[in-house]
RNA sequence: GGGGGUAUGCUAGAGCGGUCAAAUAGGGCAGACUGUAAAUCUGUUGGCUAUGCCUACGGUGGUUCGAAUCCAUCUGCCCCCA
């Protein structure tokens, strides 16, 4: 049989880990208990935390079960690991009002239990569902003396420093202050809970985060006695160097309002040339073979590996129904289809203000196709704006009901972004 | 606690008291070329009721005909000493 461990390999999810053998030996032999933790610093995740989604999802697929912790608690110190700053702090309600949508979006990908689970119901067993937890529950109760007693006497700071991004921290006369600097201490404190309570010994992460897994390891090990196991994640940036996940509107968003679905598969059609395989293995579960066979393919061939990898993510994310939808929009907008059963973005604006007309400059302003009338108008005066595929470049023309197809009318900015205003009568 | 430094547009980073909406690079957007790709070239990149007007160079208050540029003070950050 395939082991899981060896897929993921396939697939480039491992970067670094404990020890291949005694993981791979592992998820072969038993049922393997497995955390990763989410940020809630938003309301929705972005395509950058589909890595360890995916992970853990072909994990729980091959049986083990997950763990999604929600850094409830940590959050509130902020992880000075790559970061320049201090991380802004959120209040307990603003966290778990993210953790809530976030837990909706993982359970896309995860079998996890629907409600944020009451750490302190250790009794309960833990089935083949996975779990989602908020490490506040714990860590909000800490006893400093206690803590510190208890584990913070297996924390040397000579190791500590060690790490990269405290070093980084250390050396660029960032500073780092004292409270940043026990995140790494908590990270740890996170692991050995859910291995007391929950018999977890594996825990993913990406690779930034190493070095706070490890101590978490470390952590176990010293107080357990007990070898438990890390892996992490190539940091993925695209061909371009750029983070992956951003675009010009900002991160590509995993919930529907943020990022359209058709927005959504946009994105992933759009792809560097030179991502499209690498994205094919993390982010589908497409077998490899097929896998392989889109990446071989070159020149404009590589569209159909691209369109695979669009409607792939985009059902991934949002369902077979949006998906198709997206597909078929996409297709109508570059393909010459029929634009108008299209399903895209969308205003419905009352019939009589076409009476006397609109200005071109304020429509496309206020439909969000240029963020203000200035960058409306420049895209007119550069040929970047359209009205039923018609180049418009007069910055003084009114959209009057002479424009209207059918009740209806077609803006577009640029070579890819559409907007479809549809009149209501009154 | 003492001394010093720094704070500029999306980011990085220039900026003689007037000619600064602010050099330059990156990023973004648009155009050409293409394959809804990359690279390359060109233009553009605060807002607006637009040959002008308004808001901007950490906050506040001054000096001056005039300040991002000078002074005072406050705040944040950094460094050195304690």
């Amino acid at each position: 049989m395939h082991n899981v461990f060896e897929a993921l390999k396939e697939r480039g999810f491992i970067k670094q880990i404990t020890n291949a053998e005694q993981i791979a030996n592992l998820l072969a032999e038993e049922r393997v208990t497995y955390y990763a933790g989410f940020d809630p610093t938003a309301s929705s995740l972005h395509v950058g935390s589909l890595v360890p989604i995916m992970a853990m999802a072909h994990l729980q697929r091959a049986g083990h079960t997950p763990i999604a912790i929600i850094g409830g608690g940590t959050t509130m110190i902020g992880d000075p690991t790559d970061k320049t700053e201090m991380r802004s702090m959120l209040s307990q309600e603003q966290i778990s009002a993210n953790s809530k949508s976030i837990l909706a979006q993982l359970q896309r990908y995860l079998n996890l239990d629907n409600e944020i689970a009451d750490a302190n119901d250790s009794q309960t067993t833990i089935s083949k569902v996975g779990r989602f937890l908020n490490n506040a529950d714990w860590l909000l109760s800490i006893n400093y003396i206690e803590f510190l007693r208890d584990i913070g006497k297996h924390f040397r700071v000579n190791e500590m420093i060690k790490v990269e991004g405290y070093r980084q921290r250390l050396e660029r006369e960032l500073g780092l202050s004292f409270l940043e600097f026990n995140y790494q201490l908590l990270q740890a404190y996170d692991y050995l809970c859910l291995f007391q309570k929950y018999g977890c010994r594996l825990q993913l992460g990406g690779d930034d985060q190493w070095g706070n897994i490890l101590a978490g390891v470390e952590l176990i090990r010293r107080i357990e006695g007990e070898r438990v196991h890390a892996v992490t994640f190539p940091l993925l940036t695209t061909a371009s160097g750029a983070k992956m996940g951003k675009t010009a509107g900002g991160a590509v968003w995993l919930d529907a309002e943020q990022t359209s679905p058709y927005e959504f598969y946009q994105y992933w059609i759009n792809v560097d040339d030179r991502d499209v395989s690498r994205f094919l293995a993390y982010f589908t579960f497409l077998p490899m073979d097929e896998v392989r066979r889109l990446g071989d393919l070159e020149d404009e061939a590589i569209r159909e590996a691209k369109e695979v990898l669009a409607y792939e993510t985009t059902q991934l994310a949002h369902g077979k129904v949006e998906a198709d939808k997206a597909q078929a929009t996409s297709r109508a907008a570059f393909g010459g289809g029929n634009l108008d059963e299209a399903e895209m973005p969308t205003s419905v604006i009352p019939s009589e203000r076409f009476d006397s007309g609109i200005p071109i400059m304020a429509l496309f302003h206020e439909v969000g196709l240029a963020n203000s009338r200035s960058e409306a108008r420049r895209l007119i005066q550069q040929g970047g704006a359209y009205i039923n595929e018609k180049q418009c470049r007069e910055i003084d023309r009114v959209v009057g009901t002479d424009l209207l197809e059918e009740n209806a009318l077609l803006l577009r900015a640029g070579k890819k972004r559409y907007h479809r205003i549809v009149l209501k009568e009154n």
